[in-house]
DNA sequence: CGGAGTGTTAGTCG
DNA sequence: CCGACTAACACTCC
């Protein structure tokens, strides 16, 4: 699931209720999710306070006091849950699993809190992962990454030259590529080429400046609206109401295929453009 | 029951 | 370098 915006409000979620904490202890239930070996969690992980929560594309950083940096990636299924001894809850992540019981089945990872909370790593699939990268090495890991889409950076310019090194994929294709801008995934591109009013399968070289405009500005609203919204799929406060990331409702395209489009009423159409489940409608995008 | 599909991305191969 | 494809894995849906 997670994209920039359930990334960001899991980060700032877990902000409220993990820094200054103690890590007392880590248990491990699948090596093979950690890129490290376990040795190193244990000696810079355990014993390390934490410092600050951010996110860079769809990873979370975690600042230790060890001088690493705890890495997350929950790429397709991942999902942390903290809990407090009072069993306060937090969860961010993957919805798919309607339990919150914790440890469950698919719970890889437990880190273990001076206060008695706990952190959670549930992982379906289990192709997330955590990385202990070390402070001074974290600027040359993300180097990879593009702009982020709500940062100063990311500029019409950068977005233009960085498209155009890419001139014969579908732009679908190519706002997926982390490297052009960092933080968009499935859905998200969907509902950008929507309000752009641009075909997923066009070719980037086809697109004319006004369209790919259309496309820079869809994606800093629909991005800050997901934002907003919490992101699209998953709970934070379970004993706030149950309040869940509400973008989900507010989606224009994404998941409606067979439906009417809001604008046209057309039926929405579902593709595949290179491998992944493509929604547009054939009246509004061109 | 079998096969396709699932919100990610790193790696391979042409 | 670019782009297409696949594997990593487990579950749900048709």
């Amino acid at each position: 699931m997670p994209e920039l915006p359930e990334v960001e409000t899991i980060c700032r979620d877990l902000s409220r209720v993990l820094i200054s904490r103690l890590v007392v202890n880590i248990e491990v239930k699948k090596l093979g999710l950690l890129r490290n070996p376990l040795a190193t969690f244990k000696r810079y992980l355990v014993g390390a306070t934490i410092l600050s929560i951010n996110r860079r594309a769809k990873l979370i950083l975690i600042k230790l006091s060890s001088q690493y940096v705890l890495a997350i990636h929950l790429k397709m299924t991942g999902q942390l849950v903290w809990k407090s001894p009072k069993g306060g809850l937090k969860v961010g992540g993957h919805p798919i699993i309607n339990t919150y019981d914790v440890p469950n089945k698919f719970t890889y990872i437990i880190v273990c809190l001076s206060d008695g909370s706990k952190l959670y790593f549930n992982d379906i699939r289990q192709f997330g992962y955590w990385q202990l990268i070390k402070s001074d090495e974290l600027n040359s890991h993300l180097r990879h990454y593009g702009p982020e889409p709500l940062g100063v950076a990311f500029t019409f310019e950068v977005f233009n030259s960085n498209l155009h090194k890419h001139n014969k994929a579908p732009i679908k294709t190519i706002l997926l590529n982390q490297t052009v801008v960092a933080g968009l995934g499935n859905i998200y591109v969907d509902e950008c080429l929507y309000v752009s009013k641009v075909r997923p399968t066009r070719r980037v070289g086809s697109l004319k400046e006004n369209e790919i405009k259309n496309i820079y500005k869809a994606i800093k609203q629909v991005l800050s609206k997901a934002v907003k919204a919490r992101g699209t799929s998953f709970n934070t406060y379970v004993d706030a109401l149950g309040k869940s990331g509400s973008y989900w409702n507010k989606r224009l395209v994404y998941g409606r295929s067979g439906e009417k489009c809001r604008i046209c009423a057309q039926i929405i159409k579902k593709i595949t453009v290179s491998g992944r489940g493509t929604h547009y409608c054939a009246n509004c995008q061109h």
